[in-house]
DNA sequence: GTTTGGGACTGATCCACATCAGTCAGCGTC
DNA sequence: GACGCTGACTGATGTGGATCAGTCCCAAAC
């Protein structure tokens, strides 16, 4: 269950434990805590929601394996997709603290999870206020990652929103071992990143072809290649400082 | 400092505890551990940022009086308004969170507010684990709002974008009595609504316009009028469960 | 072995919003 | 009383991306 890294420190293996342990230096103590979080393991089909907008009092989730992304509906049945959960992350942990559900979550791929109530995790903050203030972390996060969205959707142009949007998953997933500036695989399909970013999928598809063609990125076939990777951050004016935390902060 | 309410009941006067309260039922000695967050009081005049993009270590701030709002500025010097704080919001708490600012904050009226220095937090946190879900569930309440603000942006057209801001705003200023469905006092520009919904001023203009001569609602001098709430509300596709949370749901 | 369906891809057309280039009213200032 | 500044407001023109209406390819279904 545990693994001994370098100088004795012990590191959980999950991938939750590993982010947080980015920022705070969890003790043995506050790792069987979080360990005794992970209660059930749950496996959920690609195209099924985990969560329903509006439901109540939901648990959340630990993404073990596979891809998800949490959006919302509009009224009219336009959707936004809000983010894309990679492992690691979590899953409607915000559904959890505000006791309901303002997105709903489908999984892309088949996934693997491990539930999470809401009332255990509120003692184990009472446990272990520390562990509080890393889940608060993971919050923060989060929410920069939107406003950077955010940004990005009111601010820039198509292209540069597309190569920003390929630079910041790349960053993600290397963070846990599945991409690095050659490149990464990627289930998304135009249609997913059309909603995600706020474009039609026809545009999306124009895009793709013309930062293919001026050599900056190439996706196809499930596979994002950095053609030019620093070109293609310069053009999206990519800031990596909100997502490359590295070493625990707090003591 | 403190006032006695129904049942003896001891509400803290300050926004914040009013707003935390809402979430989780605080007891005297964690509203305590909450009154020695309030150091330093200080004020800043309009215009003049509190917080850089960019900048370290900052600390967070409670905002007492007046309005303010946090913004990223791109490197072509466009710049996206993330959201406007009123009095009982946070300033910052991201950035003490995350130990660097990925936005700046600026004042857009005169405001008074109290410093809180990160590690205060932190260790109020270790002292009252409640405080600290507390917090979590401001953190939360704002990123739903970050979240709703990126649909619109990405999802709605200029008018029911405009709307719903408007809506939205007020529901807020409801929330800490300085509004109601009738209207309230805003002191907006239209060049800020633009940076913030993600429209040119000159649109923004018609889009009021607009509004106006559609009888929904008027915003003229520094103050909002519902001509038409219900009318609006459905306009904008309006859905205010995510902000107004009542009444403490963690006993 | 034909059908069905999903995803990538394309050209033509349209429109919502940006941009440009102003006017006008109010207000502080010298 | 002229000057400058800021915010509200407007018409004309331009454009980025949506929408419509397809084709092509491939894999699964029957």
């Amino acid at each position: 269950m545990f693994s001994i890294l370098r100088k004795g420190t012990i590191i959980e293996t999950r991938p939750l434990a590993r982010k947080l342990g980015a920022f705070v230096a969890l003790s043995e103590a506050e790792l069987l805590v979080l360990e005794r979080l992970h209660k059930r393991r749950r496996t959920f089909v690609a195209g099924c929601d985990l969560v329903h907008q509006g439901q109540a009092d939901q648990a959340a989730y630990i993404l073990l394996s596979g891809w998800a992304c949490s959006y919302k509906l509009l009224h009219d049945g336009q959707r936004q997709i809000v983010d894309f959960q990679i492992p690691g992350d979590f899953l409607g942990l915000r559904s959890v603290v505000l006791h309901v559900s303002d997105h709903s979550i489908e999984p892309i791929t088949d996934i693997e999870v491990t539930e999470v109530h809401g009332s255990d995790l509120f003692e184990a903050f009472t446990e272990t206020p520390r562990l509080a203030t890393a889940v608060l972390w993971t919050a923060s996060r989060d929410e920069a990652m939107v406003v950077e969205h955010l940004v990005g959707i009111g601010r820039r142009g198509a292209a540069e929103r597309m190569a920003h949007f390929l630079l910041e998953l790349g960053a993600r997933l290397s963070l846990v071992g599945m991409g690095d500036e050659g490149g990464y695989d990627c289930p998304l399909t135009q249609y997913l990143i059309a909603d995600a970013i706020g474009l039609s999928a026809v545009h999306v598809n124009r895009v793709l072809r013309q930062l293919r063609e001026q050599g900056m990125v190439t996706f196809r076939e499930g596979h994002v290649t950095f053609d030019n990777y620093d070109r293609l951050a310069e053009f999206a004016d990519f800031e990596v400082s909100y997502l490359d935390q590295i070493g625990p902060l707090l003591k």
